[in-house]
RNA sequence: GGAGGGGUGGCAGAGUGGUCGAAUGCACCGGUCUUGAAAACCGGCGUCCCUUCACGGGGACCGCGGGUUCGAAUCCCGCCCCCUCCGCCA
């Protein structure tokens, strides 16, 4: 959510840069109509309020003294239809007013590239160079399957189109790279490792921004006001909601790994092979709560602690500022980190970082007293994968193939896997 | 799932229709005293909204939502959450 002091300002820049996030400019005027309404109500009904009170007062004193209070409380009496009357018309008002600016996206920072699509996203910084192959390389559909690992027609049959079973090796390489960074986040980026809840209410929801826009987007749960997490930024942003935390107590950093569940509704034919679109993933991820004041810094950080996980691993990767049209609801800035996939010849989306500023806060409730005392304000909030472990596991299949079908495992997974340096092609009806 | 108890300010804990945004204690902040500190004493100390250049004024909030009433923390209805015991259970 946006301020409403902001969305009432006379700031004419206010207009376009909604309308670069996609949103009519009659939409904001819409806005600020109904506020000049709701304000113009609350002042009406007030008023009676503030006399209904003092007559009632009266009333008190009247009684209490054995006098005779007909007459006030027939004055009083009359005060009521017109208070209900208004305070009907103000809480319609109200709805349309929260309805238009739920509907608001956050408004992106001024370092953000203006543009439409993925085609104005600016790439940061590219690192890592990718491996040159003196075979074909193949992608990990393909090299899975083969190595007895990923199973795409079995969890097809037990759950659906976009569902897999890991076996044997596939299934203890996702758990050491989820172990890996839970690890690595905790013991040198100093976050504090969280297992929040997998489902949760729409208020958590309405919190990060996923409804009431985005339901089309979830798993909900039949007969419940529930629904499974689409990320884990979900459950752990929410995690202080309503509080006022000590600033003394910021930055918190947390770090959750969680299974995820996207409907992917609209994404038919999209990434129909493979572990890159699924509707249930294994993700690593990292939230900060912190000041306006440190929240870019925040970002650089969060985003470096996720590349540094692709950098142990030896994995080639670009880091992009999403542009204006390409970012999500809630984000003022997102950096998506690709990593490099030699079996799709491409650069895909491993991590997602952004900084949400005080939009999820404003939401959520999440605040802090200042450390000198004074009024409670608004934390940032960030959140970013650090990393996606399906495409992380992708990522390594693909990269570290080997002539023979089989895969290398990267050091720093080793001792994760037992002490395995590879996976290997298994031999099939030997014998 | 069954039975019972409970949700009040940072915490503890009063308050069962009017003078209650809410006693009291603790914590916290300022002051007096003191060489300094502690103790003692004095004062301050919730959040949101509207309005005002400002000082200030007003409205709302005692888990949430309705209702009764001139007036609700207090009465009625529904819901949520927590605790205890029983049952079931990873």
């Amino acid at each position: 959510m946006l301020s409403r002091d902001l969305l009432r300002s006379e700031d004419d820049t206010l207009a376009s840069r909604l309308g670069l996030r996609g949103i009519a400019a009659g939409l904001l005027e819409s806005w600020q109509s109904f506020d000049r309404e709701r304000r113009s109500i609350l002042g009406e009904v007030e008023q009676l309020k503030q006399r209904r009170n003092e007559l009632s007062k009266q009333i008190g004193a009247l009684k209490r003294e054995g006098s005779d209070a007909e007459a006030v409380m027939a004055e009083v009496g009359e005060l009521k239809a017109g208070i209900a009357g208004l305070e009907e018309r103000l809480a319609s008002t109200e709805t349309e007013l929260t309805d238009l600016e739920m509907a608001f996206p956050n408004l992106a920072h001024a370092s953000v590239p203006a543009g439409a699509d993925e085609a104005a996203n600016r790439v940061e910084r590219t690192v890592g160079e990718p491996r040159a192959f003196d075979f074909e390389p193949q992608a990990h559909w393909d090299l899975g399957p083969a190595l007895g690992i990923l199973d795409f027609e079995r969890g097809a049959k037990v759950a659906g189109a976009r569902f897999t079973a890991y076996f044997g090796s596939g299934a203890r390489l996702e758990r050491a790279l989820i172990s890996f960074m839970l690890d690595l986040h905790t013991a040198e980026n100093g976050y504090i490792e969280v297992q929040p809840p997998f489902i949760v209410n729409t208020d958590a929801l309405i919190g990060t921004g996923q409804l009431p826009k985005f339901e089309e987007d979830l798993f909900k749960l039949s007969g419940h006001e529930y629904y499974l997490i689409p990320t884990a930024e979900v459950p752990v942003t929410n995690l202080h909601r309503g509080e006022i935390l000590e600033e003394e107590r910021l930055p918190l950093k947390y770090v959750a790994h969680t299974p995820c569940f996207r409907a992917e509704a609209g994404s038919y034919g999209k990434d129909v092979r493979g572990l890159i679109r699924q509707h249930q993933f294994q993700k690593v991820e990292l939230v900060h709560l912190t000041t306006p004041e440190t929240s870019y810094e925040a970002l650089e950080e969060l985003t470096g602690n996720a590349e540094g996980v692709l950098q142990r691993l030896e994995l080639p990767y670009r880091v992009v500022t999403l542009s204006t049209g390409d970012m999500g609801f809630s984000a003022a800035k997102t950096y998506d980190i690709e990593v490099w996939l030699p079996g799709q010849n491409a650069y895909r989306e491993i991590s997602s970082c952004s900084n949400c500023e005080a939009f999820q806060a404003r939401r959520a409730g999440l605040r802090y007293r200042p450390a000198g005392g004074g009024k409670p304000r608004l934390l940032h909030t960030l959140n970013g994968s650090g990393l996606a472990a399906g495409r992380t596991l992708v990522a390594i299949l693909e990269n570290y193939q080997n002539a023979d079908g089989s895969v290398s495992i990267p050091e720093p997974l080793r001792p994760y896997m037992g002490g395995a340096d590879s996976i290997e092609v298994p031999v099939v009806g030997a014998g």
